[in-house]
RNA sequence: GCCCUCGUAGCUCAGCGGAUAGAGCACCGGCCUCCGAAGCCGGUGGCGCAGGUUCGAUUCCUGCCGGGGGCACCA
């Protein structure tokens, strides 16, 4: 189903044809209209004549019958108001329509995403959390709209610190290693791992040799590795529950699954003739990348120790999704600070040929989380800060705003909700935010229960369930036509049309803040129409009406939500 | 030094080349014998600076200022 702005513009494109052919009729959504046309004043430009004359002559030719009818205003934009009729068809259409007027796809493609990436042994912090939160939200997205999604959670699971992990590893006894693993204490391995290294120079040498051991292959090292990332893993999977993030353990493909493809990666390259030795490294270079003398910047694919640099697994990463995995869009979602490396690393995988054109790669970059003080989020001590420790504090903020204002839920029950609205908290403000824009990370203003943010949103749904609690059993049906009389039922009416458009912004852009920021307007809408039209003391058509556009309101707030990886629960 | 990114109301944020730049929080003033006031209605208050392109610039381009980040073997 064509979005309403969509078939505005397909109506009008003839007539704006007729005067200048492939002009564009500039359909936008209007708070002097419904909608506004404002592809008139350049195909006057163009044309040398007076734009109301032009506008005029337009109107005179374009078939809006059914759909909305227009004046001309100002300069000469097109002032498009939807029928009654239309309005009142679309929003019956959405009564039975669960994927309320967004299209499937008509070519599903694999869409991979890398998202989330944690270190093995290593602590989940703050700054993973947007990373997994907005790939999670693609992933949702991306999945409602019909494609297949492929997630990839890129972990960091090889490298040189794997020697002394496995030497710590031994050192504490495999039994009493893995129940520290266990119960998420993650930080303080990683560190006794990292001090022994320091200090003990025996020990430094253990792992060094423990490193060739593992790149080698050894099977007792690798069994010893093994443990390391299924219990990292496991962990992990720990935080993604918590969060209520789809990714799962076969979602898990790290660094070290490419391993077997990285001298493929070096061979080519230089069968390609794109390998260069510089200082005792084989790399590339790719055109336009210079470093801070103006000398030409390499990729490094292969060091000069022989070990293989990350940009050739990001590499061989890109060749098994274009290749194997047969990716139409491979997004990644990973902070700012690697914009550089992925445009060198794409840019070398363009020169040899294994990222065609009609695959599309983008890094879906974002800004970071500040703390109060504007600096990136820190603990007070200035410890980075565990994801969870931020959940679990969100979710006692949240639990402690719900005994406030006198739940009446047992504690588990209590509980539940709190979990519930704090992920709600955390994940819509975080996604409320233009994707590159740092944000502050504000517990209080993100947990409140009024204002822009999670917690009102899944308020405004549990409202509206209220109301078809106190309903009951009582049987009632949408009216075969919508009257929408009301100003405020009319711009709610308006708002649920838009909801495809709002997809699509979101699917366009990459961009979930465009999701939220509709999903809010809508609350809005729905809170003053409210205000305005008593729905269970009405009766007859008009309280079909009104209860329709509740049902109506009440799935888009659930569904959108759903695709932001938050939940709307019934009752709060 | 070069490159990327951000700069909109006191604070947190929207704004897809178009009309008087919109919300939320805070503040001020109205609304609860009435479906959940976690709300509604109204008010105060703003595009970092300077050029340019355009019929029209918060939006595009250039320069400057300010914040953050990147610039060869840790990923």
């Amino acid at each position: 189903m064509p979005t309403t702005r969509d078939l505005l513009h397909a109506r009008l494109q003839p007539a704006f044809d007729r005067l200048v052919a492939g002009s564009d009729p500039v359909v936008r959504p209007s708070d002097k209209a419904d909608y506004q046309s404002n592809g008139v004043m350049a195909v006057a430009k163009s044309l040398g004549r007076p734009p109301r004359e032009v506008a005029e002559e337009i109107v005179a030719h374009a078939d809006l019958a059914g759909l909305a009818s227009v004046d001309v205003a100002g300069p000469g934009f097109l002032n498009l108001t939807l029928s009654d009729e239309f309005l009142s068809s679309r929003l019956r259409d959405l009564t039975t329509d669960d994927r309320l007027g967004v299209a499937r796809r008509d070519e599903p493609g694999v869409v991979v995403i890398d998202y989330s990436a944690p270190n093995v042994a290593k602590e989940m912090h703050v700054g993973h959390l947007r990373s997994t939160v907005i790939g999670d939200s693609l992933s949702r997205l991306f999945t409602f709209l019909g494609d297949d999604v492929v997630a990839r959670n890129h972990i960091g699971d090889w490298g040189t610190p794997f020697g002394m992990l496995i030497e710590h590893l031994l050192d504490l006894g495999e039994d009493s290693a893995i129940s520290e693993l266990a119960i998420g204490d993650l930080n303080s391995f990683y560190k006794a791992a990292r001090v022994k290294f320091d200090e003990d120079e025996t020990f430094a040498e253990r792992s060094r040799q423990r490193v060739v051991l593992l790149q080698g292959g050894e099977s007792e090292t690798r069994r010893l590795w093994r443990i390391l990332v299924d219990q990292s893993v496991a962990y992990f999977q720990e935080v993604y529950a918590k969060l209520d993030v789809l990714l799962t353990p076969a979602d898990a493909v790290g660094e070290s699954y490419y391993n077997d493809m990285l001298a493929d990666v070096v061979a080519d390259l230089d069968a390609a003739g794109l390998l260069t030795e510089s200082d005792g490294a084989k790399v590339v270079f790719p055109e336009g990348f210079v470093n801070r003398e103006g000398e030409p910047l390499p990729v490094i694919v292969q060091k000069k120790d022989d070990g293989f640099g990350y940009a050739a697994t990001d590499l061989a990463a890109v060749r098994d999704r274009v290749v194997n995995l047969r990716g139409r869009d491979l997004l990644y979602v990973v902070g700012a600070p690697q914009a550089q490396h992925f445009q060198m690393v794409w840019s070398v995988a363009r020169m040899a040929g294994w990222l065609p054109d009609n695959v599309h790669i983008e890094h879906v970059s974002f800004g970071n989380v500040l703390g109060p003080d504007r600096k990136i989020f820190k603990t007070r001590s200035g410890d980075t800060v565990k994801l969870v420790s931020l959940i679990d504090e969100a979710i006692a903020a949240a639990d402690t705003a719900l005994r406030a204002r006198g739940s009446q839920l047992a504690e588990d029950e209590r509980l539940v909700l709190a979990t519930q609205i704090a992920r709600a908290a955390v994940k819509y403000a975080d996604l409320s935010t233009e994707r590159q824009r740092d944000y502050v990370f504000d517990l209080e203003r993100m947990i409140a229960f009024e204002g822009d943010t999670g917690p009102y949103l899944a308020y405004a749904h549990a409202r509206i369930r209220s109301i078809f609690r106190r309903l009951g059993n009582e049987p009632w049906s949408a009216p075969a036509r919508l009257a929408l009389t009301e100003p405020s039922a009319r711009q709610l009416a308006l708002g649920l049309l838009r909801f495809p458009e709002a997809i699509d912004e979101f699917t366009l852009g990459l961009a979930p803040h465009k999701l939220c920021v509709y999903l809010f307007d809508l609350a809005q809408r729905f809170t003053s129409f409210y205000e305005n039209c008593p729905v269970l003391s009405s009766d007859g058509e008009v309280r079909a009406e009104r209860l329709t556009l509740c049902a109506v309101t009440a799935s888009t707030l659930s569904l959108g939500l759903s695709l932001l990886g938050i939940e709307a629960p019934e009752q709060m």
